[in-house]
RNA sequence: GCCCGAGUGGCGGAAUGGCAGACGCAGCGGACUCAAAAUCCGCCGGGGGCAACCCCGUGCGAGUUCGACUCUCGCCUCGGGCACCA
């Protein structure tokens, strides 16, 4: 469909005037230190690509732009903040594919996304915009990182970690994806490095448990749910195995399967593996963890793998049996977990039975079902407790598997053998980057003094523009190749020292960039007392769910090492989270290969703003996005036109306070109660639907209200802020749209008074009756009965039951 | 395998126990026009009937209920997260 023809209305100039005035009148900024009903409105800060912003991003700002402006005009003072998450691996890579340096291509990139977000119309106070790769902004990013050294929680370590051979760096777990790098997809690979790591396990159980809590945080399902689990808390106990090498420590989840232990298993790389390894079987031990240490970490985690191992020799003791077992090793016992050792209850647990099968070891049941002795042996692995009582375990024998679990970590614990126990799978959070572009870990290495903290009154430690950048596969961050820039005096004795030439995780700069918008032209501390007082926690955040378990969890551990160190009022920065779904085009996922990309400028210069926003925000349900067609826009705008058609009607209208309509009267308050109920659901496509249906409702019946017409464009000014504000200037306003307040509705005019009753005959419609509203049963039943087609269904029988649901339906059933 | 969503006309979707398909797109018919576009009016789930109307219909199968797109149980399909996690 082309656009239409020169219509009245002219996006192109309507919207550049408001842009501008905007700017002028200083519309979007609230004042920080005074609002009286403050509302701070987030969104995701985008990452400036050279793509500049996509279809997806507009999407996720125009419907938290949407739900800030709703605030606005509900009488909240909304801060609305935007920046660019400009440090890390994507904008460097992209700086390198085209050659170019990222200090170059940065801001150009930034002054493009500014451009876009300025004609998407947002509510953004641009006082506060901020740069993550702004040195006024990254020395508080590394004040940050001492903050959390001096509390003990960032701390180094050698440890196996993940590296992905082409961004020549170190990721975080939470960047893996199936084995492989989240940005670029190539398989990672372990590594043995030094690294700096923040505690974030310490704080596993307040990070899960706050989920739960409605006061601290009311998230979207979806998303409380990736970050559960991701954490995920496992509840058992560990018991150790006497051994020639010392006692072997395991986890387990299920104590009431200890009888059924008939073998340990290790990971390849636990420490006792060399001690407990016996002659005989040093040469295939060697063999064997050489190989598993040379294959990806993907094909190691895959399970459904056959199972391989190697045995050690040695025994262990299991301490309820009394029977000694053997010490196996296998790669399907990761390290990281738990305690790298497990305890092979074959019979119930399906790893341990494929293992026990392969190496011929014994199976012994220890659980059996109702009606079952459990004497006759199994063909795989058991692994129910419900109902499930214990066999062939001494004196727990016939005890309910549940009430086993507790009995037995009792016995241990009283026996010395072991106790229960609380693991998480979430690791601590790994934050060093071999890489270039991030903010410099504020840390100096000195021979006399040690590990030497950067004094706050050095900071920032200034990331420096050198030329080769790029970085290698020495593991060695290209920082440490200018020894101008890295061999400094000692802060502490000034003898010779270096610095860390490592930078930090970009997820670290977004992890608290919402505490520095209420506070950007501060350089003297972080962000403000006070502005954080009235303004945090943030009453809503709509992003991806992309972000569920990397920023999101990381911002939340950040606050709450704040908070315990008493800089933050909360511990949960986000009160309000909301996930917004994803647009696809035309039935597929947009990319590049399909050409199927939606550019948003485009769309914004042929159709406006205003309509594009509309247009996104009526494709589908907010939280589950939708599918993005040309055709679609089309409507749209032609609502929008009408609109501004009516507007000419009421323009010319002088009379106020006339006779309405009452069909009118009763659409109206209807329409103010559903859109405020569906713009606080975030229900955007049925609030504009419920506004188009108002007017056809006023076409219909050719009324232009002003009183109305007003009304309605406040309930538009969310979704189409250019076009609002001309219109309402248009009808004689000197202020903006959104310092009126929000429309009223009647609640006793949202109920017509004479309703239309369906009448069911054996729960089928069969006809419909006129009745005032309230009416009592017997009314409605006598005036159904004197129904035609009620009759001809009744067909001479009397009803042996009446439903009647006020104002709703009668149904008689026969 | 576990966790979170979703499945409704040609299409995007609405209705969360009470008239299924609001709103919009596309399509069809008409008005206006020399013509086209735009705009306006009408039709628009399937089947039957001259018609008033009737029958069928919300992924599949059971159930609860006077009444189920909606609730319960058991499946199937799709999207997303986690996964040899002990």
């Amino acid at each position: 469909m082309s656009e239409p023809t020169e219509g009245h209305y002219r996006p192109d100039a309507v919207e550049a005037k408001w842009q501008a005035r905007w700017a002028e009148r200083g519309t979007n900024a609230p004042d920080l230190d005074r609002a009286p009903k403050p509302f701070y409105n987030l969104m995701m800060f985008p990452y400036p690509s050279a793509e500049g912003l996509h279809v997806g991003n507009f999407f996720a700002f125009t419907g938290a732009d949407v739900y800030g402006r709703f605030k606005r005009l509900q009488g909240h003072q909304v801060f609305e903040p935007i920046g660019y998450d400009a440090f890390g691996i994507h904008s460097e890579n992209f700086a390198i594919k085209i050659g170019t340096h990222p200090a170059e291509l940065i801001p150009r990139n930034i002054a493009n996304f500014r451009r876009q977000l300025t004609n998407l119309g947002g509510m953004f106070d641009w006082r506060h915009e901020l740069a993550t790769t702004d040195p006024g902004y990254y020395k508080w990013t590394q004040w940050l990182f001492l903050q959390l050294y001096h509390a003990g929680l960032a701390y180094k370590k050698k440890a196996a970690v993940n590296w992905c051979p082409k961004d020549k760096t170190v990721l975080a777990n939470e960047q893996v994806i199936d084995g492989a790098c989240e940005r670029c997809g190539t398989q990672v690979e372990q590594r043995l490095l030094e690294q700096w790591f923040f505690r974030i396990t310490d704080y596993a159980e307040r990070l899960l448990a706050n989920l739960d809590d409605p006061a601290k945080m009311d998230w979207s399902s979806s998303t409380a749910a990736a970050q559960r689990n991701w954490i995920r808390r496992s509840e058992g106990a560990e018991i150790e195995f006497p051994s020639d090498a010392g006692p072997i420590r395991v986890f387990t989840t299920r104590p009431d399967t200890l009888f059924g232990g008939t073998f340990l298993v290790l990971a390849p790389e636990h420490p006792l593996v060399d001690a407990l390894t016996l002659p005989p079987q040093r040469l295939a031990m060697e063999e064997y963890r050489k190989a598993v240490a040379s294959r990806d970490l993907v094909s190691r985690k895959v399970g459904e793998k056959e199972k391989t191992g190697v045995f050690t020799g040695s025994t262990a003791l299991n301490p309820a049996t009394g029977l000694r077992i053997p010490v196996w090793v296998s790669d399907y016992v990761l390290m990281e977990y738990g305690t790298g050792a497990i305890g092979g209850v074959p019979a119930h647990d399906e790893r341990d039975f494929a293992f026990a099968e392969k190496y011929r070891l014994p199976i012994v049941r220890v659980l059996a079902g109702p009606g079952d002795t459990g004497a006759t042996p199994i063909r795989e692995a058991e692994v129910e407790t419900e109902g499930y009582r214990l066999v062939n375990s001494g004196a727990f024998s016939e005890l309910p598997a549940a009430e086993a679990i507790r009995a037995i970590v009792a016995w241990l614990e009283r026996e010395g053998h072991g106790r229960g126990e609380i693991r998480y799978r979430l690791h601590d959070w790994c934050i060093s980057r071999q890489r270039y572009w991030g903010p410099p870990i504020p840390i100096i290495y000195c021979d006399a003094c040690g590990v030497v903290p950067v004094p706050e009154a050095d900071l920032p430690v200034l990331l420096p523009i050198i030329e080769d950048f790029r970085p290698d596969d020495s593991g060695i961050s290209p920082l440490a190749r200018h020894e101008e820039w890295s061999m400094v005096p000692c802060p502490t004795c000034g003898g010779p020292a270096r610095r860390e030439t490592d930078v930090s995780d970009t997820f670290l700069d977004s992890a608290w960039y919402y505490l520095r918008y209420l506070s950007t032209e501060l350089d003297d501390r972080a962000f403000d007392p006070a502005r954080v007082a009235r303004w945090l926690p943030v009453a809503s955040y709509i992003g991806g769910n992309e972000h569920a378990v990397l920023h999101l969890l990381y911002s939340r551990f950040i606050a709450m090492v704040l908070h315990e160190q008493g800089r933050l009022h909360f511990e949960e920065p986000f009160r309000k989270f909301r996930a917004h779904g994803t647009i696809v085009k035309d039935g597929a996922k947009m990319s590049k290969s399909k050409g199927n990309v939606v550019v948003p400028d485009q769309y914004i210069s042929r159709w406006g703003a205003d309509t594009f926003r509309t247009y996104l925000m009526f494709l589908g349900p907010y939280e589950e996005g939708g599918d993005f067609r040309d055709e679609g826009l089309a409507g749209p705008r032609r609502f929008l036109d009408k609109v501004w058609e009516l507007v000419d009607q009421a323009e010319r209208r002088t009379l106020v306070g006339s006779e309405l309509h009452q069909g009118i009267v009763i659409k109206w308050n209807q329409t103010k109660k559903r859109v405020t109920e569906a713009l606080e659901a975030l229900s955007y496509n049925t609030a504009i639907a419920a506004q188009m249906e108002l007017l056809n409702a006023m076409r219909a019946v050719n009324c232009s209200e002003r009183r109305i017409v007003k009304e309605m464009l406040q309930m538009l000014a969310p979704f189409a802020p250019h076009f609002a504000e001309e219109c309402w200037e248009r009808l004689g306003a000197t202020t903006s749209i959104f310092d009126s307040p929000w429309p009223v509705w009647d609640e006793a005019l949202t109920v017509e008074q004479t309703m239309e009753i369906p009448v069911q005959v054996n729960g089928k419609t069969r006809s419909r009756v006129q009745v005032p509203r309230g009416a009592g049963e017997s009314m409605v039943l006598a005036a159904a009965l004197r129904d035609p087609v009620v009759e001809k269904f009744a067909n001479g029988k009397e009803p042996v039951k009446v439903i009647y649901v006020q104002d709703r339906l009668l149904n008689l059933v026969l």
